[in-house]
DNA sequence: TGAATGATGAACT
DNA sequence: GTTCATCATTCAG
C-alpha cells in the first residue's frame, strides 16, 4: 500500500488510517526550530458506538466539537498533566479520530532532548503524552489541518509489518476494552509498551 | 458551583 | 507491581 497522498490517508476507513499512518512522519515547527518523527504507534476511536471515544454515544461538546469536522484535522485534548494529539478521521459529521502514541526521532533530536529535560533518547517519543512535549504540540494546535505547517504529516517508510492489539488505559468501557484498535510498527524499540 | 474523572508519566517498593 | 501529581472537562444538582 502506498504512501503518495497524506490527504488519502485520512480520508480512508478509522482502521485502515490508523494502520496507514505506521511510517508516516510528524512534523513541528515553532520558533525554537522543527521536530520530527516517524510514527511507529496508533490507536483508532470509532465513533458514537465506541465506549472507548471520547465521542460515544455522539457526545458534541467544545472538546470534542472538531472530531466531526472535515477528516485530517488536530484534534488536541489535555489529561492530567499532558497534551495528546489525534487525527481526525471519517467523514464529516462522524465523529472518529486515530491517536498518535509513538514516534521514532527523525530530526531536532536536540530540541527534543531539551524540552524533554535531557531524558534518555528512548523515552523521548515513546508514548502519547512524551511525544507532544518532545515537538511542541499544545492546545493551540486544537484545530488546525495536518496538510498544513505549522503541524503537519508527511508520507514516510511503510512499516515491514504491523502489530496491532487491544488499547491502552480504557480498563473502564466494557466491551470496547478489547478491540484490537491499537496498531504498532513489529519490533520497533519506540512503541510504548 | 462543586465533585468526579481520566486515551499519562514519573517515581517509587 | 503501586502511588500520586494536577487540572480541564464534564455533568449532576
Amino acid at each position: 500500500m502506498g504512501h503518495s497522498n497524506i490527504k488519502k490517508i485520512f480520508c480512508e476507513s478509522t482502521l485502515q488510517t490508523a494502520e496507514d499512518l505506521l511510517g508516516c512522519i510528524l512534523v513541528k515547527e515553532t520558533k525554537d526550530g522543527a521536530a520530527a518523527g516517524r510514527i511507529v504507534e496508533t490507536e483508532a476511536y470509532t465513533g458514537p458506538e465506541d465506549r472507548a471515544a471520547h465521542s460515544y454515544g455522539g457526545r458534541r461538546t467544545k472538546r470534542t466539537e472538531i472530531m466531526f469536522h472535515a477528516p485530517g484535522h488536530v484534534y488536541t485534548f489535555e489529561m492530567h498533566t499532558h497534551c495528546l494529539v489525534n487525527v481526525v478521521t471519517a467523514p464529516e459529521g462522524r465523529p472518529e479520530a486515530v491517536l498518535i502514541r509513538a514516534l521514532e526521532p527523525v530530526d531536532g533530536i536536540d530540541l527534543m532532548r531539551t524540552r524533554r529535560n535531557r531524558q534518555k533518547d528512548i523515552e523521548l517519543t515513546n508514548g502519547p503524552g512524551k511525544l507532544t512535549k518532545a515537538l511542541g504540540i499544545t492546545m493551540e494546535d486544537y484545530g488546525r489541518h495536518f496538510s498544513e505547517k505549522p503541524l503537519y504529516i508527511i508520507p514516510g517508510q511503510n512499516p515491514a509489518e504491523i502489530s496491532s492489539g487491544p488499547r491502552i488505559g480504557i480498563e473502564n468501557t466494557g466491551e470496547a476494552r478489547d478491540y484490537p484498535y491499537r496498531f504498532w510498527e513489529t519490533g520497533n524499540r519506540f512503541v510504548s509498551k
